[in-house]
DNA sequence: TAGATCACTTGTAATCTGCAAGTGAAATGT
DNA sequence: ACATTTCACTTGCAGATTACAAGTGATCTA
């Protein structure tokens, strides 16, 4: 269900880098495909780990984000981005330190950005 | 790295269920192919998580273990199952179980578990 | 109202995967 | 000693999946 080259990326920028729409995945990866990008978001969307909502101020946009299922993701996330800091060339040492120093802060502090809608 | 469909049930299945040989692997998994399983076992060599030791006892085996890169999945591990078992249908609830009772107790005794070469 | 932007879809070629059948080395049975 | 079986793979090939390029229609902007 998550396992493919995509679908754990596009919902750590979800979680972690604030990504919102089509436009903004499509950027960011070097060399996904618009087709495979389309038929991940249908397909997180269909597991409901992820929603999407059009843009009330810009009709051709939809605006993705997590659903509850995805935001109780974020542990098996943050353990994934402390594994790679700890084991492989990765940037966002910032992140890395927060996430060491507190744990459950920084969990907290995911699931209440959610919560607030943002 | 990790982001197909078998690596982490290799994984998995080496630091959970004891898996060490790779007819144990081929038998488990309905519908890996054997030669995405070599190439599998192969790749996660290279990348250092697995390492692969001739058997003593019968030449023409291989056992397979766990690096310390691979145990350090272990938090990875324990998170996916968590949410796989909050979210989804699973088996094993008396491992969940035990994770959730308390989860620094289980990781320490997989870290034991290695760390006396078993 | 012409052109740009957005989120896709479609077509096609290349790549990857799954399955069946084989291979050689090592163990087992007689 | 020799045939058979087991083991960990490899090979060949058809079918599925993916990447890339080029649209498409709805919506926004100048």
């Amino acid at each position: 269900m998550l396992g493919d080259r995509w679908s754990l990326l596009i919902i750590r920028d979800l979680m972690l880098r604030g990504f919102r729409t089509y436009k903004e995945f499509l950027g960011c990866y070097e060399g996904i495909a618009t087709n495979i990008l389309a038929d991940r978001l249908q397909k997180l969307t269909a597991h409901g780990i992820i929603g999407a909502q059009p843009d009330p101020e810009d009709g051709r946009k939809w605006i993705y984000s997590l659903t509850a299922k995805g935001i109780d993701l974020a542990p098996v996330l943050t353990e994934m981005v402390l594994w790679a800091a700890a084991h492989e060339d990765t940037g966002n040492q910032a992140l890395v330190q927060e996430m060491k120093k507190d744990k459950q802060k920084f969990l907290a502090a995911i699931r209440q950005r959610w919560a607030e809608g943002k």
